[in-house]
DNA sequence: CTCTCTTATCGTATATTTACGATATACGCT
DNA sequence: AGCGTATATCGTAAATATACGATAAGAGAG
């Protein structure tokens, strides 16, 4: 990306970018509502239920991992991922914060 | 992307995602935010602010109008920028949706 | 008409993302 | 120990994103 210049913005918006580029992939998008349906840590039946090969969903789930939202644990020959409530409370926090305040400052008339 | 699958998902999550992806930048959330600030349409006040170059503000500026978030008409010499505020509650009500669903499904307890 | 100012677009360089196959790793089981 | 299953990682390829400078396009001022 030609030196992404993230350090130069506010830390909270560069922390709401960060959250939102974990959602920027349906395929993340997919994976976070199959770890909530099932609320039983699921492993591997999330590459059944995607489209994708097995090391992309392992790669989109190392995107969620590092973005905190998910958390996993290995155990044993299989993989146990879960929501991370904590971390996904914050980002909803954040987004709402975000979308509540643009909602407020735009009234609903076009003004072009 | 070596080919991005994207049409291989639910539009829905699809939808949710490119949002996000608009949002997935700090740039264009302070854009946003400068844009919902100053009620009044701006235009290269925008570059101003940014730590960027004017033909990047340009890209992000093109990448939100893309989204839908931002409307954009060319009044003479100087642009004008504004949030549309339809699509824009449109995002909202999207974003909020997929965060409810989740938090309404996902306890607080850890699972792993 | 020309000059100037503002914005968009083009060209380009580099970084990152997405994706897959192949391989390595880790564990349970026999 | 050896096998089979499940997951992670590596290597690689192609698409996209980010960024900037340079240039083009548009409208108003003189």
């Amino acid at each position: 990306m030609g030196a992404s210049k993230k350090e130069k913005f506010e830390a909270s918006q560069t922390r709401l970018a960060d959250f939102a580029r974990a959602l920027a992939h349906p395929a993340r998008i997919a994976i976070i509502q199959k770890l909530a349906e099932s609320k039983t840590c699921i492993c591997g039946e999330i590459v059944e239920v995607l489209p994708l090969a097995q090391s992309t969903v392992s790669q989109h789930l190392n995107d969620l991992k590092e973005a905190g939202l998910v958390r996993g644990e290995v155990d044993g020959p299989r993989s146990c991922y879960c929501i991370d409530p904590e971390r996904f409370a914050e980002m909803a926090g954040l987004m709402k914060e975000f979308i509540d305040a643009i909602a407020r400052a735009v009234p609903s008339k076009k003004c072009c």
